[in-house]
DNA sequence: CGAATATATTTCAAGCTCAAACCTTTTTTG
DNA sequence: CAAAAAAGGTTTGAGCTTGAAATATATTCG
């Protein structure tokens, strides 16, 4: 616990707000921030490409693992519950974007693999999402952007998911 | 646009990626360290306050404005739709943390607030939050948090809903 | 004034999300 | 081996979310 007591500097300048408040600052703006990406990403699939965010994320995740992953797997990679990922992976089964594989020696599970067809639309999404956040975090210098990526990797990294 | 062409750097280090994968890293590790502490704050409103993110959101809005806010106004501020509020709100109208009053002049809108037993609930809730918020990312120092609350801002200031 | 337009909100359908309950299959272990 | 426990998935119920359509009231302007 790396956090000094409410009070550690009675000579507070004007604008210096104890550690937790500090800390709420900036979870509101990173929110904010967030939110404000994500529904630019969400309007453009959906007006380019017909598709939906948590759909773009199961695709991408599955674009990274080539052999496939099990649904708990993908849950896992995902970070939303299981129950979850069964809806969205149904639908894009229904539209040929994905294939659910029989695991050989365990008949309970089932590997999730992009079908050829899964894998050129996601191409093309792809490269779609790369320019848009280009755009969106354009105020980002490419050298904050790097050091942005490794705080937020220390606070990811407390615990971690890596499937085979 | 900021953007350097793809190439700017020919002899460019190992590690050293074009402007859009480096803002394309960045956010996928901010969304993943928001997606966590979103996660947690989730589980701990169910836990301890038997209450949700969008509630609490809610709420907090109508914290910050004492006369109240209308609808249009709340979803503004909260950047969700507003067919998305008419349900929170009726549900928190249901349990009698928040009113909808008249509008004197226009009988289509309505203010929404919080009633009494909605301040004191709101309350509590509160300065749970501050203090998780301040545990899950205390990675970051005071100093830190600043910096990036600033840096946030001026992504989400491009445009910005301020009512009345 | 009255028609067109704009504003405030709700309703709706489809999809996302979670936790919990529930199957089925596999693994563990008494 | 058989019972119990664990693992992989799906289903379910409730709530959140969006964009679009619907409703009702206000405002504009011809």
């Amino acid at each position: 616990m790396a956090v000094t007591g409410p009070d550690a500097n009675p000579e507070a300048q004007t604008r210096d707000l104890p550690a937790s408040k500090e800390r709420l600052r900036m979870w509101l703006r990173m929110l904010k921030s967030t939110r404000r990406v994500e529904a630019a990403l969400r309007e453009r699939l959906r007006r380019d490409f017909a598709t939906t965010l948590p759909r773009f994320d199961v695709m991408a995740a599955l674009a990274r693992y080539e052999d496939g992953l099990k649904m708990s797997a993908l849950s896992g990679v995902l970070r939303v519950s299981n129950g979850n990922v069964t809806g969205i992976v149904d639908r894009l089964a229904e539209e040929g974007l994905v294939v659910r594989v029989q695991v050989p020696g365990d008949r309970r599970a089932s590997l999730v693999r992009l079908t050829r067809k899964g894998q050129e639309v996601f191409a093309q999404q792809a490269r779609a999402h790369e320019a848009w956040i280009g755009e969106l975090l354009e105020d980002f210098t490419p050298e904050e952007a790097r050091m942005f990526s490794d705080r937020f990797d220390a606070v990811t990294h407390k615990d971690e998911e890596d499937p085979a």
